[in-house]
DNA sequence: TAATTATGACGAC
DNA sequence: TCGTCCTAATTAC
């Protein structure tokens, strides 16, 4: 799943494309097909992202929550205007995406995924038909509108110009305002919705209150938003911090740095589309690290291999369910 | 064709 | 701590 960046690049898709204009709504696959007639013929009036989960307002109070989980993936097709930034991110990462539709593929949360053909779970893609240029000219010569359903679609959107295909999501749900803001208020600051001060002071206390282990309060929603288990394991390492110390141990400077490391992290990701975690090398470093997914990060998916600056091998531990990466070396 | 994997989160013990 | 749910790409057989 995409973490906290992809749910803010994907809202700025909405927000781009689809606020301000009446939807279509539908449950191809039929899951959700009482909360489509719902949502159907609605404007959608406004989009937020918090942490994963991102919120489409329409008119009459009526909320879409959605949470992809760990593999749901947002499909847009269309004449899509491009964010300027995610625009700009195009350049480095224009290809075309694996489905080898019509669509150039603008942006590829995937990034990851196309740049390495390494088993990486399915991603959030985004379909792009630029211009009128290529309409028509696809493979199929069909160029069809609305585009054909493929596989299991739960919930899709449709303007006249935009199609947005919601698949494989944790949660898709309606929800009231007061039901949004019940959801919001569970969740840990977003440098990217939250004052950044605010935001650093909650974070710290929350941290600083637990006797957990930092590995597990990081990848907490409720005291931090966002955060993946790439981005853990490679905060902890850019912090040279052991996963295991317990939050109230670790130094109230370095929960501080911790935090705008995230949202330094965070804003590169939304720019990019891409996790990028070794910001700090030089520019042919910087160039090989992009190469493949395997070269991407300090530790994560690097289990068994040299770390990067002192050569001990990476460790791989259960931690929260989830595969944490780390230096015993150089995180302490 | 089946098994495996994945950037999540819940709820039941 | 476990099982469960959501889906599709990749890999193994």
């Amino acid at each position: 799943m995409p973490e906290g960046h992809s749910v803010h690049r994907i809202a700025r898709q909405f927000d781009r494309n689809i606020v301000g204009r009446s939807v279509a709504a539908s449950s191809p696959q039929g899951r959700f097909a009482e909360g489509a007639s719902l949502i159907d013929g609605r404007e959608a009036v406004e989009v937020r992202a918090v942490g994963k989960q991102m919120f489409l307002g329409f008119d009459g109070d009526l909320w879409l929550r959605v949470h992809l989980g760990m593999y749901g993936a947002w499909d847009f097709a269309g004449e899509i205007e491009v964010d300027p930034t995610i625009a700009s991110a195009n350049g480095r990462m224009g290809q075309t995406n694996q489905r080898g539709t019509d669509m150039d593929a603008v942006f590829d949360d995937a990034g990851e995924n196309s740049l390495s053909s390494i088993g990486a779970p399915r991603k959030t893609r985004v379909h792009v038909r630029m211009s009128e240029q290529t309409r028509g000219l696809g493979d199929d010569g069909s160029a069809e509108w609305p585009p054909p359903v493929v596989g299991q679609v739960r919930l899709r959107l449709l303007t006249t110009l935009t199609c947005a295909d919601l698949r494989g999501p944790t949660a898709c749900e309606l929800q009231t305002p007061e039901e949004v803001r019940a959801t919001i208020a569970k969740l840990g600051p977003d440098p990217l919705v939250d004052d950044l001060c605010e935001g650093e002071e909650r974070f710290v206390a929350a941290v600083r209150r637990k006797p957990t282990p930092i590995g597990l309060l990081l990848m907490d929603q409720s005291v931090v938003s966002g955060i993946g288990n790439v981005y853990r394991a490679e905060l902890l390492y850019r912090a040279l911090l052991d996963p295991h110390t317990p939050g109230k141990l670790v130094p109230e400077e370095l929960v501080r740095q911790i935090w705008r490391d995230w949202a330094r992290l965070l804003v590169v990701g939304v720019e990019t589309g891409q996790m990028m975690t070794m910001d700090d090398l030089d520019p042919e470093a910087y160039r090989r690290a992009m190469a493949s997914r395997d070269d991407r990060h300090w530790v994560y998916h690097r289990a068994g291999l040299a770390c990067r600056v002192c050569g001990t091998e990476i460790l791989l531990e259960e931690m929260g369910a989830r595969k944490l990466y780390w230096c015993p070396s150089c995180q302490k």
